[in-house]
DNA sequence: CGTCCTGTTGACAGTGATCAACTGGCGTGG
DNA sequence: CCACGCCAGTTGATCACTGTCAACAGGACG
């Protein structure tokens, strides 16, 4: 997208010089002067699953880029039933802005690198940058837009097309055209019970399903979050697309 | 919000002086100027239930204020299974932008009024005005919330804890404290059926839910469409808010 | 008065939840 | 090195909630 900023200016700090984020997630949004002061503000760390970035009800005091692994998005009723309401990948940008709390709890699902910003610093951008603002309403909508389309799944599908529907969704965009019989190799970013809680039904369910599935030879397993799909288009016609 | 408008400037068309859209809506985010220049392209009009706004998939050529009435938002599978992903009132704004299509349709569920705008017009005010900017960022993170929120009701609760929630929604702000037997008139703007749409349940089961609540005296139905709710709190309790 | 449409009620069936036992991989400690 | 325990996941048996199918009720309207 901008050019100018790979043949770049040498105050451009190192670890920003081949980000996703840069180049595909917010930071391609900011000219080179406002890339390095935000940088300056800029912690990376690597968190474990279950870390947890925001916890429910809390002040967002601190945002994130996601750089590598898979962050999820929970809401909790009062007895324990979960529902993870939305996945974030890089480059994607944890915390809503102008919310005063989160309604959500952000957890690392899988081990992750984070880009993390204070709240103050991000806010500064936003007022200065337009490209930033209209980036940041982009993903809000895109996030509108694939809740809606999980509401779908969730209140219409049966146990099988959901996990066709999530299958597809780890396995990557689906715009992509496949033909019959495309294979591709997935690795699961979440455990059998997450599964469950992002598809709305038990654990044993989604065991029984991946089984069935394995059983069918649609699917492979190489180890427990390791498997190939042996034909993305079956999949696509069993969940509906 | 803005006093001076009250006082205002003789210019400001009749149908702006006591619009909600300006007192709670997008259009109290312009100034006088901005207003009156809005106000030359909009058209207000009358829709009958049913009435499609935007259709699934095609551009978005018009935007409009919600005056009165409901809108639903809706997403179809290919063979017709149906689910609301979202309910629009007074004073919503309808019609998200940046999207190149809309991925739902866009129905008038009553009979209802709209303010609406061309495209256009819509996209030259918000690169003009940063608060009506700021005011569409701030009304796309609400319905994410909401989506998100309803995300859990529809996977997690059972039937008779989302007809609650489903009540609730339409009583009204869950905000308000209600002390235990507060009652409340409520007005469905949804069929028995569409409310099944929206709950990722049959029409039999709507049926049902209600009238064990009618039969257990929480609510009394005075038509199909009207009810009176004779404890909030109970509800609330049921719905497991 | 008959027809249509929406909603209600009943009988029955099926999908997926629940409860429970079991398997396999992995790390710890003897 | 093996025994053990632990945890995640699998498999089986049973149950119940909700979907399905069908008949019926009650307004609205010509």
């Amino acid at each position: 997208m901008n050019i100018q900023a790979n043949i770049s200016n040498p105050d451009i700090p190192e670890r920003c010089r081949y980000c996703v984020a840069r180049r595909h997630g917010i930071c391609g949004t900011l000219d080179d002067d406002q890339l390095i002061a935000l940088s300056r503000h800029a912690t990376q760390r690597k968190v474990g699953p279950g870390t947890t970035l925001v916890g429910d009800g809390e002040a967002i005091a601190i945002f994130s880029n996601v750089l590598a692994g898979t962050i999820k998005l929970t809401k909790t009723l009062a007895d324990g039933r979960q529902q993870i309401v939305g996945l974030q990948f890089a480059p994607d940008f944890v915390g809503s802005l102008f919310r005063v709390t989160s309604s959500c709890t952000a957890e690392a699902a899988t081990k992750a690198m984070l880009c993390t910003f204070p709240k103050a610093v991000v806010e500064r951008m936003i007022a200065e940058s337009p490209r930033l603002r209209s980036r940041l309403m982009e993903q809000a909508l895109k996030e509108l837009d694939e809740a809606r389309s999980w509401m779908l799944t969730l209140a219409q599908k049966t146990a099988s097309e959901k996990i066709a529907s999530f299958l597809l969704l780890i396995a990557g965009r689906p715009g992509a055209a496949h033909g019959p019989g495309t294979r591709v190799a997935v690795e699961l970013p979440l455990s059998r019970g997450e599964i469950g809680d992002f598809l709305g039904m038990t654990i044993e369910t989604v065991s029984r399903q991946l089984t069935r599935l394995s059983k069918n030879g649609m699917i492979r397993f190489q180890s427990r979050r390791r498997l190939v799909i042996n034909d993305i288009s079956y999949l696509e016609r069993c969940a509906r697309l």
